[in-house]
DNA sequence: CCGCGTTACGCAACCGATTGCGTGCAGGAT
DNA sequence: ATCCTGCACGCAATCGGTTGCGTAACGCGG
């Protein structure tokens, strides 16, 4: 077709690295756009138009190009890419620590999902104790597409920088405090209400709560779904202790109640590790269960179903929850204008052997 | 200082949007390198050398760029950083499904040792059953700087394509089975072998073992230091059994064991989990533990010490070893020419309720 | 044979920071 | 007054893709 009748520039002939034409370091060095475009006889230009099926590239020359990119095993430089684009295709992932296996079986779920759209995680922990706002910084340098957020709270002024910096951010089972940001999270309230109704039905008439640490909303809502549901069947909460979302705090709240006088006959507990905790104490109490005490956890970690514990608990969606999570992401990626929503799931009361069976 | 009487050019009088001098967006835009050097009066070269304490620029125009850049709250953009520097910063992190509690507790001092380093992790998940192969062409898209690989195994494909790209590869606790790559690791091995020594120390006549799935090479070296352990002092397995790395394999191979006859009376499980399962099945034969039959784990996973289980492991000393995995990468991002290396540290016996006391 | 529209592609700017090399200018020596 | 030296800084290329715009080539109708 003639095209050498126009003489072939060699794209960077100050190359530093022996000055070679691009046909001998097949292997040696990954190839980029002029590679290919030098052995191709085209532009750079060309080989990029091609690669995404741009349909002012001729049928030929896309097929001569997609050709000899994947023998040389091609792969367009992603950060080349995102500098003009502007886009990485990379979201970060802010957590705390993972001491509750929770947020481990989260993460194991958001890789499936975020693998499946080829989206990157980049990761930021916040120590406990440390604000959000320390590695938003860090986090800006890289030309992130969004920001999830989980197991850690979002401060004002994080939220604010994060604002200011246009980044979609959705939380994980937070409440969004500050107006900006979105948030997937279980229906707290809801999944309360349910236990609450679960534990009348057995027959439970002192109920008690044990909460997780006071500035997490999880815990605040599941409380407060819990006493609306006491209330709405005629019940009223006997004892609340707090129990740090930690299976000691559990454990020294267990204690508590197996000496209570009168000695609550239903416990519930804002999450399973305490939940563990609380078995552990009326085990060692020698308080039988689910016969003296009733026990009921929330997130159904895979420990709960484990044989000493076979804790009855609420089954966050982690599925659904995070797959609407990832759908506001990639929405506000795509349209950076969309307003800030909440999405809630709800859970689902799994029954094991804490409680009566029905 | 005169430095008003050239002209200040306007860098990009073609700028799309609004055409403005840099002046008035302060926080609407994030700051480049650009924006400084226009309100500083200086070029962009400059403004770089300033914020690295480059010598060649004076102390008092250093001072006003750095006081202007932290004012306008600039931070160099990372990705045109490593475009031309080729370094990231950032450095993937390879692993399976974190269904091994052991792998989270593992992610998060990791974090915390990068976090000092400023180093940042880009997670990349290997489904179960697929080959790291398969992420590969995707992590090699972002320039980064090296490779962690845990809780996966590393297929010679995948071990060839990353040295073809000069990828520093280390691998937690797996033995790099290619000529490619760095590895740190737990003395499996030696773990063994004390088992071995604290079993037939506490009266252990009969041991058994339970391993893992068999293409995991801390299975195999544990197994193996823990025979020759046994040999060592004058004992002789008695029963083997696969676990699958599971609880319900655990289960499983508790339940033969109790059944067993002779029954074994020390039992050395290849991981944590596994001895869970063990433990439910003694419990639910009524095989007293640890008067009937002692158990051994390997991993000290926080769920070791949670008092249904009280388990007798192997504390893998998890911040040194992943001390000694970043040293091995920071060395080899620095200077990619060095040899691969093999590290290993030493696991501790962490006494506790399945054994009988010393 | 000329003009016009379409197709297929190249040119060059651009993203933002980095860096080798060049240079204006001040100050000292001659 | 001239030359040289060195400091402090600017210029422009560069990393590798992307993209707006321009244009050569070709076909076709008039």
């Amino acid at each position: 077709m003639g095209n050498d009748a126009r003489p072939l520039k060699k794209p960077r002939s100050k190359s530093r690295k022996s000055g070679g034409p691009a046909t001998l370091d097949d292997s040696a060095l990954r190839p980029t756009a002029s590679t290919i475009s030098a052995l191709a006889g085209v532009a750079p230009s060309t080989v990029s138009r091609a690669l995404k099926n741009d349909p002012s590239i001729s049928v030929a020359t896309r097929e001569r190009i997609v050709a000899l990119a994947d023998r040389l095993g091609y792969r367009p430089n992603a950060i080349a890419r995102s500098l003009i684009t502007r886009r990485s295709n990379v979201v970060a992932f802010i957590m705390g620590e993972l001491t509750n296996p929770f947020y481990s079986e989260q993460l194991d779920l958001l890789l499936e999902l975020l693998g499946e759209r080829e989206i990157q995680l980049m990761l930021f922990h916040v120590p406990t104790g440390r604000d959000v706002a320390e590695v938003v910084p860090m986090l800006l340098q890289y030309q992130l597409d969004a920001c999830l957020i989980a197991s850690v709270a979002l401060s004002s002024k994080a939220s604010d920088i994060l604002a200011q910096h246009r980044l979609p951010t959705v939380m994980i089972n937070r409440v969004p405090a500050h107006r900006h940001g979105c948030a997937a999270l279980c229906d707290n309230e809801g999944g309360g209400a349910e236990v609450a109704r679960l534990l009348a039905a057995r027959g439970v008439r002192r109920p008690a709560f044990v909460a997780g640490h006071a500035d997490a909303s999880t815990s605040r809502d599941r409380e407060r779904g819990f006493l609306e549901g006491l209330r709405a069947c005629g019940l009223s909460l006997g004892l609340r202790l707090d129990g740090d979302y930690t299976i000691e705090g559990g454990f020294r709240a267990g204690l508590a109640i197996a000496e209570a006088d009168p000695r609550p006959d239903g416990v519930f507990c804002a999450n399973d590790i305490m939940a563990f905790g609380v078995l552990d104490a009326l085990r060692r109490k020698r308080v039988a269960v689910p016969r003296q005490v009733q026990v009921v956890g929330f997130d159904d970690i895979r420990a709960a179903s484990w044989r000493p514990y076979d804790l009855t608990t609420v089954a966050q969606p982690m599925g659904v929850l995070l797959e609407r999570a990832v759908d506001l992401i990639t929405a506000r990626i795509r349209e950076p204008a969309l307003l800030p929503e909440t999405v809630y799931v709800a859970g689902s009361i799994k029954e094991r052997g804490t409680t009566r069976p029905g």
